[in-house]
DNA sequence: GATGAATGAGGATTCATTCAT
DNA sequence: AATGAATGAATCCTCATTCAT
């Protein structure tokens, strides 16, 4: 019962296997148009499939949905986790913030994808932080509450604090096409990505740390 | 823009007139479920219609929509419009910020709806943005640089300034429901909003102000 | 809010009610080809509609079942009831066979229907079941029960004399085409019924009268 | 008609073979749904084998829906041959019905299956007709015209008399939840098979006998 | 002989929209 | 202005069947 070829080198190209595949289509439509703007028929036409054959590798729609959130989520939930159980230096904060813009970068589906669900009231998002957000929420509040750099923000702003992080980070992706619009800039660009992330890093230093502490110049210590 | 007829007393009757109450319940389902996921008839049941009246004061879906949209956007159109006129003081962004947030407060579905519209890719925001973004952010983008406030930032990394306080603003309203399963605290209550409304003027201090100036004590000023 | 129009001649020829019309063709086709078999598509076709419109009468087609099997089986109850509540007298139990063929002869999908229903377990037939199936049995199983005519049965016999009779009566409509492919005739036709009716009085007589007592000629005594 | 191939051992080994399995989960199938309710799949999924893998067996579902009334009714046909090849004796109607009522006992699914046909139009009974029913109706007719038993009936009357003692056992099975939700029994139980059987004898001796002979009581002879 | 994957056809149902009333 | 009824176009999904492995 072993996989019966030996995968080539255009086999592992082409077929990183179906369900990946329709994972990848279903994950980029749904980041588009949402959940209920999203036909199954589309998703199947992205992958060079018949509807019907989406449903030899998923039950349902739903199913292909959380199948979607599950995959893109669990790496950030991961890297989250890791983060929150590393102990403090001075730089892991800023490590943290490159990773984390340096992943939803690289994943440009994904901040749509969160926050479309977090707009439909997440029953999803419940689902997950059930099994991963209460957690890292969890520890990282208790990270920032024992951070040294941590001033000038009292027990009760911590999860303002998170929400405003998090709403920092993922607002960038999610309304790219909208800052598109507006500015004339492709914010998914190389160098625009490069600047966001330079900027993220200031902003971050104003927001956590102390607010008197003297900080150094636009991009001064990449 | 002003009512076409002088509203006599039969017309304060009729009046929340039927097409209003329709935009109010479609601003509602819109926020919720997104366009596609909201459907014509649910709205007229929401106003205790039959669907096929909705057609009676929209032409159509997309134009309800467009409806829902411009009634919720002319008033921060205005809102912006007016901030950016008016001469800096020290006091001004300060009012700015309680007046943004109190608006986004009295109006819960507006920051869902742009979201969700931003998220869409946004023709409708596409639209609205040659009669109303444009200049507002071009004051703003002015206002900003001129502003004696401001130290730190270049005059590239104002856009991104921009998009990031738009992000934490309403990020604040259209991630509440996630918000409130995260945290369990529900985001909309008065106390919820008056820390936010705190807590948002405290991180626009640090992200705007000079970032080797002193800053008061939390609520400090209120 | 009275119906607007006074109804013509020619509309109570035609308009019978689209509702009425839906259920008309959906009794024939469940009848014909069982509920599993029988596609809204064609009930629609046959009523002369699209299939949505359907959806306007009937929110589904598990609904559109029931209200078949409803309008057919309600006046067979009350027929039975009527029937069991009537004092016995020696032609009560002739006329009471004259009814029912008379009833299923004039609906001849109904049999087919009941037969369709009890085989596919009868999950709706429990439902009709509460209502009136248990009352209608028992007032039966009473009046056979002090029936002067029944000799030769134990009071345990009595509910598989019921079911007996019963299969005799349907039987003949259910099995119709059946019947007319070995035999070659037309069990429906005027001839054929009478024929049956006959004979049915005839079998009735011998299984539930005195089995020692003499029968009349067939015929004898239509 | 005897096997063509002396079953060898491994034949004994693959015995039950995998297309008798699926011809058993087929007729379980089929006579609980019907035809058009039963999914080949689920055909399958009962002998715990992938839906493609039928089709090695079975060209398509409509063979396997011929084979397994095939399968069910040769030998029902078998018997009632031989039944109606064998000369009249006082005792052969009784143990004909005794016969015919176990042999249905048995199979509980084939009275349900041969009435799903049957009221299906029945399409299969028609090629089936041709091969079995014709004669063995023929036989049973001449048979029963010439049995010194049968009295009080003419010959017009004999094809309505089998139709009757047909529906009068098949409905036994066929109608067995109905009458199970009626009236409580478990109408497949030993004692209630018992007390059907013996019910039976009684009543089809009042049907097929002499109207005026004296009858024995209840299960007087068994 | 078994199976995973693929698919065209169809099946129930929803939806936005129209229209006569 | 409101509505019941009608509908074409979609939508999600199931089904019987095929085929390469």
């Amino acid at each position: 019962m072993a996989s019966p070829k030996p995968a080539s080198a255009t086999d592992l190209e082409r077929r990183t296997g179906t369900a990946d595949r329709i994972v990848d289509a279903a994950e980029q439509l749904f980041a588009e148009r949402g959940f209920a703007g999203t036909a199954v028929r589309d998703i199947a036409a992205l992958v060079g499939l018949n509807a019907a054959s989406l449903y030899n590798h998923f039950p349902g729609k739903k199913e292909l949905y959380e199948a979607v959130l599950d995959r893109g989520l669990q790496p950030v939930f991961e890297m989250l986790t890791d983060l929150s159980n590393s102990d403090w230096s001075p730089s892991r904060d800023e490590r943290a913030i490159e990773m984390i813009v340096d992943h939803f970068a690289a994943q440009p589906n994904l901040a749509r994808l969160l926050h479309q669900e977090a707009l439909a009231g997440g029953d999803n998002i419940t689902r997950l932080a059930g099994r991963w957000l209460a957690p890292i929420v969890g520890q990282g509040l208790e990270a920032l509450r024992t951070s040294p750099a941590l001033e000038g923000w009292s027990d009760d702003d911590l999860p303002l604090l998170i929400m405003a992080l998090h709403n920092l980070v993922l607002g960038y992706f999610s309304m790219a096409s909208l800052h598109e619009k507006i500015f004339g800039i492709d914010p998914m660009s190389e160098a625009a990505l490069a600047r966001q992330k330079d900027f993220l890093r200031r902003a971050m230093r104003r927001l956590v740390g102390s607010p008197a502490h003297p900080v150094g110049k636009p991009g001064g210590d990449t």
